[in-house]
DNA sequence: CTGTGTGCAAAGGGTTTGCAAGTAC
DNA sequence: GTACTTGCAAACCCTTTGCACACAG
């Protein structure tokens, strides 16, 4: 059985043509954040509605997450392991190149620790970097 | 002359009576950032187009800056100094509380400095810390 | 067969554009 | 007086909801 069928079923999720080939664009984007519009490109035809259905289950199940890069557009990204319904594990900075526009997850890269001042808690951070990618330097 | 007259005068925008108002809405909100909504509630009616091209112009010329806090929602805040039209000086991490939904500017924290991979140029950081405020927790 | 997923239509919300009237300087 | 600003209407996204049909298990 595809790592992609086999995924899905983990999760929970009906395997249907548009989740294995919404999945499987995700898995060969690799650490690279996609926008509705880079999905839609790659589908001879498919209907919005059921694109935004489908990134809302996998959010979820925890297949993928969502990346903000400032652009104020929503990205995607695979979800690297382990992660479910409500606990995510994105711990890693974000960079966008705002030459071409590509957004990427730099997950060998440590969040830094931050003092913050006192009486407040920390629950999440998010660390985007901004400037020009390998390719377009 | 007050505060408020002389910015706009500086910027070599006109003083109207939006702008005046809305300017001096920034200035009473210091370090926390305001969503379109949060200026709205603040008149007693306005129309929503002059607000978009309003908070835009002050953008453009270096009075305030886009603030993201990861809700999706662009907000806006006070430019603390020597902001121009396209150098707009934001280097500080902002706060978002998920408790009571309020976005402040962390400007006495400084950004840490980050190892990007080969070939990667870094022009923009941003950091957003969630989690509860001093007067949430 | 049963429950879930899909696709169409329509509605909703936020944002932008065009234009005429009003206002700053 | 001139150029910019405002406010209304309309257009334009993007996103969500409702419902009937199709499909996975």
């Amino acid at each position: 059985m595809e790592r992609t069928t086999q995924l899905l079923k983990d999760k929970n999720l009906r395997v249907t043509v548009v989740r294995t080939k919404v999945l499987d664009i995700f898995i060969q984007a690799g650490k690279k954040a996609l926008a509705n519009a880079d999905i839609e490109r790659q589908f001879e035809q498919l209907d919005r509605i059921t694109l935004y259905r489908t990134l809302r289950s996998f959010e979820e199940k925890g297949l993928i997450h969502q990346v903000h890069d400032g652009t104020g557009t929503t990205k995607y990204a695979i979800c690297a392991h382990g992660c479910t319904a409500h606990v995510h594990h994105d711990e890693h900075p974000h960079f966008h190149c705002t030459s071409c526009g590509k957004t990427v997850c730099l997950d060998t890269i440590a969040l830094p620790e931050m003092q913050l001042p006192e009486g407040y808690q920390l629950t999440e951070r998010q660390v985007i970097l901004a400037g020009r990618c390998a390719e377009c330097s």
